[in-house]
DNA sequence: CGTTGATCCTGGGCGC
DNA sequence: TGCGCCCAGGATCAAC
């Protein structure tokens, strides 16, 4: 579900409300979420200040004092902060025609599988039906958190994304569909399956195409494309399509602003030809055959 | 080593 | 209304 851009603004809203405070009590649910040693060592966060909000790729890093909590969101992870003097009543309400959930707030249900409680009456929840989210505990140090990143790619937005990076990444690939490497963690961490197919239209280039018969110009306009697209998604709340709401229970608005995803049969924005829909490495896939040439 | 396909889950939507 | 089937923002791991 969430990609760089739901997670970002996940991570923002978190950080204006949650940064200082102390956690008080926690639950966890279903073990699953939780890595092996993690579920054990869970109940030493009691005590423990939220010192920042971080975020690398899809995952989330809330540092503590002496944990980092890892959170992904898999593709139904929501994270919210409940807050009952707010006044808002919870519960689900789903809208009539997009069935987006609209409710600010939820209590915790049978998929809700995390809750810090803080010391200013608020919870952090986690909920996630389709489990396939992760929570993971490590230690304060940094090595400890290198090694567990060490096998995600380039970070968009840092001065770790340079062009001559991304060739060599990417010239490894030559027999890959590009779309396949665009949702590959260990290349560009970060782009899911909603920006793979945005970022391929940004730079019109086929999402079957193989990386090795892609020129030079087509690459760098990739390159150029990734941050363009995400950057959208962050500067709209992120894309809710399902499940994604932000740490306030707000829907996304880049739904709107997508010119492919989920829009097979409708027009094109750039040309007028009919959007159309493909499977690549087992995903939908969205491309106007227009602009988007093999 | 790179690449493909099956697999983990639940819920919503659709056709019959 | 109900059942079966297909689909879904992801990532891992076995097998070629």
């Amino acid at each position: 579900m969430p990609e760089l851009p739901e997670v970002e603004t996940i991570r923002r809203g978190l950080e204006n409300r949650i940064i200082g405070r102390e956690i008080v009590d926690l639950r966890c649910g279903d073990p699953k979420i939780f890595q092996a040693q993690t579920l054990q060592r869970m109940e030493t966060l009691n005590g423990e200040r939220i010192l920042d909000v971080g975020r690398r790729g899809k995952y989330l890093v809330i540092r503590l004092d002496s944990h980092r909590l890892i959170i992904h969101l898999g593709m139904t992870g929501q994270i919210t902060v409940n807050d009952p003097s707010s006044g808002d009543p919870g519960g689900f309400l789903r809208h009539p025609v997009t069935g987006l959930q609209r409710a600010r707030q939820h209590p915790p249900d049978r998929h809700t599988h995390l809750q810090l409680l803080l010391d200013d009456g608020r919870t952090l929840m986690l909920r996630d039906p389709r489990k396939f989210g992760k929570v993971v505990l490590l230690g304060h140090g940094q090595p400890e958190a290198d090694l567990f990143f060490s096998h995600l790619g380039i970070e968009p937005f840092t001065e770790d994304y340079r062009l001559e990076s991304f060739l060599l990444r990417l010239d490894r690939r030559s027999k890959t569909p590009i779309k396949a490497v665009l949702l590959d963690q260990s290349f560009v961490a970060g782009v899911g399956n909603i920006y793979a197919d945005e970022a391929l239209f940004e730079a019109s280039v086929h999402p079957r195409r193989r990386v090795g018969a892609l020129g030079r110009a087509g690459k760098k306009r990739l390159f150029e494309a990734i941050p363009v697209v995400l950057g959208r998604g962050i500067e709209f709340g992120g894309t809710s399509l399902r499940d994604y709401i932000d740490s306030d229970g707000r829907s996304g608005r880049n739904q709107d602003e997508l010119n492919v995803y989920g829009r097979y049969g409708q027009p094109c924005r750039r040309c007028g030809t009919a959007i159309r829909k493909i499977v690549v490495s087992q995903r939908g896939t969205h491309f106007c055959p227009n602009c988007q040439r093999r």
